[in-house]
RNA sequence: GGGAGCAUAGCUCAGCUGGGAGAGCGCAUGCCUUACAAGCAUGAUGUCACAGGUUCGAGCCCUGUUGUUCCCACCA
């Protein structure tokens, strides 16, 4: 048994991972004896790399199925990828245009055949980082949103709605991307605060009586205008509601209509009406029987509708409309102004709102019972605050478009016959239509939105619509961990879709966490070229520092801002714990132990233990609650202070010392403790974890141990507290050893007066060990000491150290006075406290004892210190 | 326009159901002490944004103010 000197995460960890897979240790098995617990992973992208995000999300994943996994529930974490229709599409396409060659091109069979090529090269990329970063995900069960069974869930729940009249094709304002060129649902488009004018375009009336303004921010629609509205109250227009206009630019007359939509207080109070080209026109359009014209094609060019305009980009029309607008002595006025413009979130183009033939989802009917699920807490959200988004959202929902006119993705399952029109939707390719017979179908060139398979995730990986073992046992899923910007895309429509397809909500938690920022605590972004590589972090740190510092200090559901330098005290750390298996490991050489508990324990075994068993019931209830980093705070704070610090230096003694009996039992101690905290950092770190427990021979892994549960056993209250004041003894002796200047390597003598010596006679080599010191004697008063020595009042004992010409009687005097200083206050706090009746009659008993304690403690102190305090400024004079 | 978060040491942030202000980094001083210099020891540093309120007691709960970040929303 024995460690490479150095702690090189790099020659390890994936050797470890690998066995672990090779075993099959990831892989649970259907046991109805045991509890089963899932989690599905959010599939990220096959264009994607790993980037700090998933490895944030995977890390929490992982960290709570290890815990879970180690408490004995027959574990499942399910992974896979997205086949991200929209954003792989738009890299086919620019690689197709990199070879000269175009969509359209090659054609419909030969890009898919492509993107498949594609998938199959790039697809598998981001799962081998998940691997990288120790991600303990069931790969036999790794599913792919366009696999086989995928699709035919997908199929199964678009047929399902649409005989349920919950699915729909029409004519709706939707969003339309004119460089992907395709439909985009609400979701999809991101709004963004942008410099514009506001255009005041006068609109002379048909009888050439004057004009009336009208205000907008898209000039060039103007050509679509079918009408102009103005608000029914306002006085203004009154009289002119029912009168035309004479549409600028054009031959056409449009009226005047009245509509309430229309504020009296904005702009001019009178506003054109595009209903092919805004949703809000849209809406005053249906209610006032206007006619709908389009003025752009799908590409943003203006079309044959578009007067001299046709064949202009959008941008080149309103340049030139303005101008020309201008000329004939039609634009009012140009005011700047600020707005909020609707953007694609793959291509950042700006959207455009079009009328369009697109395929919904009716939203109410299932909305409902998903609001409800949450409502009713059936399922919540972790931190809870994350549930208003999700109601604000769900509540003020409208129908969901799904149909994208791309190539890549889940092709809609409905067929038109060319001869009767008729549409078949199917799960099965039809051949024939059943209304008039005829061969002649062809299928609708749409895809779904990837959401729409993303949504049946939970289910759709485990088998639906077949009733499959992995379903009956794993279904719901146990918890499902996500950032909080896709609550929308994905959170909300797996509810809803679980609830809908399965009759049973998907999970009952959700764990929402925060973003990664980079240190000046913007999101990373390609284009800001301010991401961090994780790949780059685990190569150069490993991934277990990697997973500690990203848990490290993070309140759940927060945003991290992070940088690099938070890698090194979390590789420090590991370090950390790598030695001190090193000092473990290499006084057990060869060595059988007896048996941890036969034999007596002392104080600082007690101690330690004590300070485990708190550690570990404290760890337990935080990841209960899911409180990583306040799990990660504490074991960090336990295993350096108390362990390294403290107890591995107390051993010492031992270990160096000759006596073979207690050297073993002293290890006995060290082992256990050593072992529980891998078992305790196992979920959150590994692989080092994994690494050193097979150095101890104990098992073939970590990862099936059982995770430390508190054990009353361990509950030495009263021998911890007596060690507490042996570590203050050492303390002061190394403050006051400091403070003299006294060389640490000068062997001290000391001298200690106290009540209670017969423990402190037991651990009188620890003293000596952690302080250095050669000699104690002990004493029953100052007076006994002919010496000149430095001195400190401690709370059950005074500590007397000789240090002849270096102790400075003033600054002796001035620390006495600090320790009385702090002492007085304390006496002043706890009368205060207990002078109070408020506080003595209504605060908990255990509370007014304490200060009780704590004021005769400190009355005793104040008293000791002002006598020596006096004494020795005696002595000066 | 609606909603949410944040404001604590020089910096980055923890702080669980209210009961003596914490960590990491940085800083100062001294140490290569046979697990570890990726280390050890000792030390300094806070009107817990501001103003009220509840309470015996508030960093924590309530109200308001200021600053800041984010989400949602069709005002042309």
């Amino acid at each position: 048994m024995s460690l490479p000197k150095n702690y090189e995460p790099q020659t390890f960890e994936g050797p470890i991972y690998r066995e672990w897979e090779q075993k099959g240790y990831f892989t649970p098995q259907i046991d109805q004896d045991k509890a089963p617990y899932s989690i599905v992973i959010p599939p990220p992208n096959i264009t994607g790399q790993l980037h700090m995000g998933h490895a944030l999300n995977n890390t929490i994943q992982d960290i709570i199925i290890r815990h879970k996994r180690m408490q004995g529930f027959s574990t499942l974490w399910l992974p896979g990828t997205d086949h991200a229709s929209i954003a792989t599409e738009v890299k086919i396409v620019e690689q197709l245009n990199k070879e000269g060659l175009s969509k359209e091109a090659i054609g419909r069979e030969e890009f898919l055949k492509k993107a498949w090529a594609w998938k199959e090269k790039y697809g598998g990329k981001i799962v081998e980082q998940l691997r990288r970063l120790g991600s303990s995900c069931d790969w036999t069960r790794e599913a792919f949103t366009m696999d086989e069974r995928c699709s035919k869930a997908v199929k199964e729940v678009f047929v399902n709605l649409y005989r349920q009249n919950k699915i729909y094709r029409g004519s709706r304002i939707i969003n339309w991307c004119p460089d992907c060129k395709t439909a985009l649902s609400d979701a999809e488009v991101e709004y963004e605060e942008k410099a514009s004018h506001l255009w005041h375009i006068r609109y002379p009336y048909e009888d050439g009586s004057g004009y009336l303004v009208v205000a907008t921010t898209r000039p060039e629609t103007m050509l679509g205008d079918t009408a102009v509205a103005v608000n029914p109250e306002d006085e203004r227009y009154k009289a002119q509601i029912g009168k035309r206009v004479r549409l600028p630019l054009t031959d056409r007359l449009i009226p005047i209509v009245a509509d309430s939509y229309v504020e009296i207080g904005f702009g001019t109070g009178a506003v054109k009406i595009t209903p092919a080209h805004d949703p809000n026109d849209f809406e005053v359009g249906l209610r006032h029987g206007l006619e709908v014209i389009r003025v752009m094609d799908d590409g943003g060019v203006m079309n044959e509708n578009a007067f001299a305009y046709t064949g202009m980009t959008r941008e080149a029309a309103r340049k030139k409309i303005v101008e020309d607008l201008k000329a004939q002595g039609l634009m009012e006025k140009i005011e700047p102004y600020t707005h909020n413009v609707g953007e694609c979130y793959r291509c950042r183009s700006v959207v455009e709102p079009i009328v369009s033939k697109q395929w919904f989802v009716r939203m109410d009917d299932l909305a409902k019972p998903a609001i409800k699920a949450v409502r009713s807490r059936k399922i919540v959200f972790i931190p809870e605050r994350f549930s208003k988004i999700y109601f604000n959202w769900m509540e003020n929902i409208k129908d969901w478009c799904i149909s994208r006119q791309l190539w890549w993705g889940h092709r809609i399952p409905a067929w038109y016959c060319q001869d009767c029109g008729e549409v078949i939707v199917e799960k099965t390719d039809p051949t024939r239509c059943p209304k008039c017979g005829s061969a002649n179908l062809k299928q609708d060139e749409d895809v779904l939105d990837t959401w729409f398979s993303s949504a049946l995730w939970p289910f759709s990986t485990m088998g639906y619509p077949e009733m499959t073992p992995d379903l009956k046992y794993f279904y719901p899923t146990n918890l499902l961990v996500t950032a909080y910007d896709i609550i929308f895309f994905w959170v909300a429509r797996m509810i809803f879709s679980g609830i809908a397809h399965m009759g049973e909500i998907p999970f009952p938690e959700v764990l929402i966490h925060g973003i990664v920022r980079d240190a000046l605590g913007r999101k990373m972004s390609k284009s800001l070229g301010n991401g961090i590589d994780p790949l780059e972090l685990i190569d150069k740190y490993g991934a277990d520092a990697l997973r500690f510092s990203l848990c490290m200090g993070v309140a759940p559901g927060s945003d991290i801002r992070f940088s690099e330098d938070k890698m090194e005290p979390a590789r420090n750390f590991l370090n950390k714990i790598w030695n001190a298996s090193r000092y473990v490991l290499s006084n057990c050489e060869g060595k059988k132990l007896p048996d941890f508990g036969s034999f007596s324990l002392g104080y600082a075994d007690k101690w330690i233990l004590f300070r485990l068993n708190k550690t570990v019931s404290e760890v337990n209830a935080n990841l209960k609650k899911y409180e990583l980093g306040l799990a990660a705070q504490k074991l960090y704070d336990f295993i350096w202070s108390d362990f390294c610090d403290w107890y591995i230096e107390l051993t010492k003694p031992v270990l160096y010392g000759s006596d073979e009996k207690k050297k073993d039992e002293t290890l006995s101690v060290l082992m256990y403790t050593l072992k529980s905290i891998l078992k305790l950092m196992h979920p959150f770190t590994p692989f080092i974890t994994e690494k050193i427990w097979q150095e101890l021979g104990e098992s073939q892994t970590i990862m099936l141990e059982k995770y430390p549960t508190a054990c009353k056993k361990l509950a030495f209250g009263k021998d911890y507290a007596r060690f507490e004041n042996v570590k203050e003894i050492i303390r002061s002796i190394r403050n006051i050893r400091a403070e003299a200047g006294a060389p640490p390597s000068k062997k001290l003598t000391l001298y200690i007066a106290s009540d209670d010596k017969a423990y402190l006679k037991r651990c009188s080599a620890y003293i000596c060990r952690l302080a250095n010191v050669g000699e104690i004697r002990f004493i029953n008063s100052a007076s006994d000491i002919k010496e000149k020595v430095s001195n400190a009042v401690l709370e059950h004992s005074e500590i007397y150290i000789p240090l002849g010409e270096l102790i400075d009687i003033e600054k002796e005097i001035q620390r006495l006075n600090k320790d009385l200083e702090k002492a007085r206050a304390e006496v002043e706090r706890s009368e205060k406290m207990l002078g109070n009746p408020g506080f003595v009659n209504k605060a908990p008993k255990h509370l007014i004892d304490k200060e009780k304690d704590n004021l005769a403690a400190n009355t005793e102190l104040c008293a000791k210190l002002e006598a020596r305090i006096k004494e020795l400024s005696e002595v000066s004079e």
